[in-house]
DNA sequence: CAGTGGTCTAGACCACAGT
DNA sequence: CTGTGGTCTAGACCACTGC
């Protein structure tokens, strides 16, 4: 346990007993380092780790005051679909359904951004859990990006995990919905035609390049995102 | 722009150019000193950070390498019901349905491990978005840490926003699951019973103590968590 | 054993926002 | 103007770990 953690902890310990409510004015730098007996970059550290993970803000001549719970912001984790699989403790299968070259449609290009012209590869496939369809899913590869997707063996490795050895870093966004199962959902994963499932979708970019786009359907039932709560966002020291 | 931001952003650029790739070793916190004619201490908080958001990993002996993307985490933001309804540009009302006081199930007590005895304040509302059903909310409170909730006027605010102004901080844990909506469901928000739903739960402890649980349906289609990236767990400095 | 990261120090200068 | 945080320095000692 080093000093500035041993002082980060004693400090949140009191916020989150209510000692220092919101509003609070901790005490200023200099005072901590007297109290600690210890070179002022060092509560500093403390301070900063605090005001990062959103326990306090930090004014200039105001001094650093407590804030208050507002906007919660948890974190998911978002795994491959092998690994969740692994974690249940089932054994893990892959089929690839369809597999197709296609340009990306008008709409598409609006709804992405991207330049006309786009061509996807195509690919729709079902990852298995113990016998069970677990998990649709649709993918799309843009091939002005990642040409050597046109040939890569996706009848035997998910898109994903193939990506990830081919496309080094990447931002991504994610968005959670419920929705009735379509047809070819229906279908993949034994299930009724409009019955509730967990669908999630994602963008990748890649340098502002887009790269990917994927829609995994779960069986409602089958599958729960967990999050745990995280006070804010990991931004300073440097915060960007 | 401070100088190790300055450091931080320029080696985050070459890892997601890919021009450092995963697997690379990049240059040690001595190297990096000289090449930015820097104190050591400066180099170290850009590489801390970079560490932070799973970009490098930090070895003695060893040196930093470039991580390879893995387990990806996403960042869902967490509103208040009536600021989600804001955000859509609609009207807010809010109405409580049902308010009892009542001694946990054993059920309950195993689930959420509670001591034995425990009383709730339970409480079904709805929240009302532009005259339409929005969000079913069951919530129970837990009145042995929030005694003050027994008499609180849950009839005119919702649960949440009051006890963010009692309970000074907690931690929380959120699950996000599909569901067919249940009798009280779909009466409440006037669809048909098993239609999909998007059904958060929540946990929330303050100090190892329980103090809520509550469980929010949206009806398919009219809610999408949406989540940005995010490389990696905020840990260091002063990393556990 | 030696190189690397992890942490800390004592001091410094600066920018900024209240007074 | 002055107190506060934000950042940086030059140097130090330590722990770990792979050679």
């Amino acid at each position: 346990m080093t000093l500035s953690q041993r002082i980060h902890d004693e400090i949140e310990a009191r916020i989150l007993a209510g000692e220092w409510g919101p509003g609070f004015r901790i005490p200023t730098e200099y005072e901590l380092t007297e109290h600690y007996a210890c070179a002022r970059m060092t509560v500093s550290k403390a301070l900063s780790q605090l005001a990062r993970e959103g326990y306090i803000s930090r004014n200039k001549r105001a001094g650093s005051v407590v804030t208050r719970p507002h906007t919660q912001s948890a974190v998911i984790e978002i795994h491959q679909v092998r690994d969740e699989v692994a974690t249940l403790g089932l054994e893990y299968d892959y089929r690839m359904r369809r597999s197709t070259i296609r340009a990306a449609s008008g709409d598409e290009v609006r709804r992405f951004g991207l330049d006309a012209g786009t061509i996807w590869r195509e690919v729709v496939a079902v990852h298995v859990a113990g016998k069970r369809p677990f998990c649709l899913e649709e993918r799309l590869v843009n091939l002005a990006v990642v040409p050597e997707a046109a040939d890569a063996p996706f009848e035997r490795e998910p898109a994903g995990s193939w990506l990830l050895g081919h496309v080094p870093w990447s931002a991504a966004e994610h968005s959670v919905s419920a929705e009735g199962a379509t047809a070819l959902a229906a279908e993949s994963l034994a299930i009724a035609p409009g019955s509730p499932c967990l669908v999630i979708e994602r963008h990748t970019r890649h340098a502002d390049r887009f790269v990917t786009w994927v829609r995994l359907t779960y069986a409602g039932g089958t599958h729960t995102l967990v999050a745990r709560f995280a006070p804010a966002r990991p931004d300073l020291p440097g915060g960007s």
